[in-house]
DNA sequence: TAATTCAATCGTAATATTGCAATAAACCAA
DNA sequence: TTGGTTTATTGCAATATTACGATTGAATTA
C-alpha cells in the first residue's frame, strides 16, 4: 500500500532505515560529497555542480536536513549547509555495527 | 517526476545509492538482522518471526537479492538464505570509506 | 524605495514503493 | 498420481518519491 507498518519493527530498526532512505538517492550522495569536499557549502554552488533545478536541489537538501544529516545556517543571503557532526557520527557508528554483526559462516552455502 | 536522473551521476554514486535503498526499510534491515542471527536462514522463519505476510516477505528478499547483497540456494522445498559476503564487504567498505571522508572541520558553522 | 539575488514552497505530473490476497510453481511424500 | 508444503508471481490499491516551473519570502544592494 505503499505505507511501511513501522509499528512492527523496533526504534532501532525504524531509526535506522529512515537515515540510510535519507542516504539512498546518488543526488543526495553528490550533495553530501560535495558540502564534505568544500567543507563548508552554499545552495547555490550545488546547483551549478549537479545538473538539477534549483527547486530539486532545495528539496533534498529538505530531506536530509530532516533526517538531521545536515544543518543550515543563514548567511546572509545565502545558506550554509554543513554536515551534523553528532548524527554523522552515530550514523557511521550504527552502520558499522551492522556490517560488523555479520561474520563469515563455515557451515551452509 | 518520481525517475531519477541516473544519468547525470556518476557510476559509484548510483550505486552506493541503489544499494543503501536496497537496505533502507525496517523489514529489510529485520530480515538481514535474522539472517545474521541465524547464521542461515529461510523463508519460512521470517514470516513467524515479522509480522509480513508471505508475498511481502518475498517480495523483500527478491529486493535484497536483486541488490545482490543476499544469496538463496534451493535446499528441497525450502530456499535458504544467506548473506553474499563479497559484496556485503564491498558495501561495508565503500559506507567506511564514504563516512570516513568526513572530518570536523575547524572554521565555519 | 526599488531592483536584485538566493533559497524555500506550492502545485502538478510521472513514476516507484509497499502490502496483501489469490494464484501459480516446485518439490517431496505416501 | 494426489495431496501437502514452501516460495514466487500476479494483480491490484494506497501512498511515497522525484523532478521542475512558477511563485513567494527574505536579505542585500543600488
Amino acid at each position: 500500500m505503499g505505507v511501511t507498518k513501522t509499528a512492527i519493527f523496533t526504534d532501532e530498526q525504524n531509526r535506522l532505515a529512515i537515515q540510510l532512505k535519507a542516504l539512498a538517492h546518488p543526488a543526495r550522495i553528490a550533495i553530501l560529497q560535495q558540502i564534505i569536499s568544500a567543507n563548508a557549502c552554499i545552495c547555490g554552488d550545488l546547483v551549478d555542480e549537479l545538473g538539477l533545478a534549483q527547486a530539486t536541489i532545495s528539496q533534498h537538501l529538505k530531506e536530509l536536513k530532516n533526517a538531521g544529516i545536515i544543518q543550515g545556517t543563514i548567511e546572509g543571503v545565502t545558506v550554509c549547509y554543513c554536515i551534523e557532526p553528532t548524527a554523522w557520527k552515530l550514523l557511521q557508528d550504527n552502520l558499522a555495527a551492522f556490517f560488523g554483526s555479520y561474520h563469515l559462516p563455515d557451515g551452509c552455502c
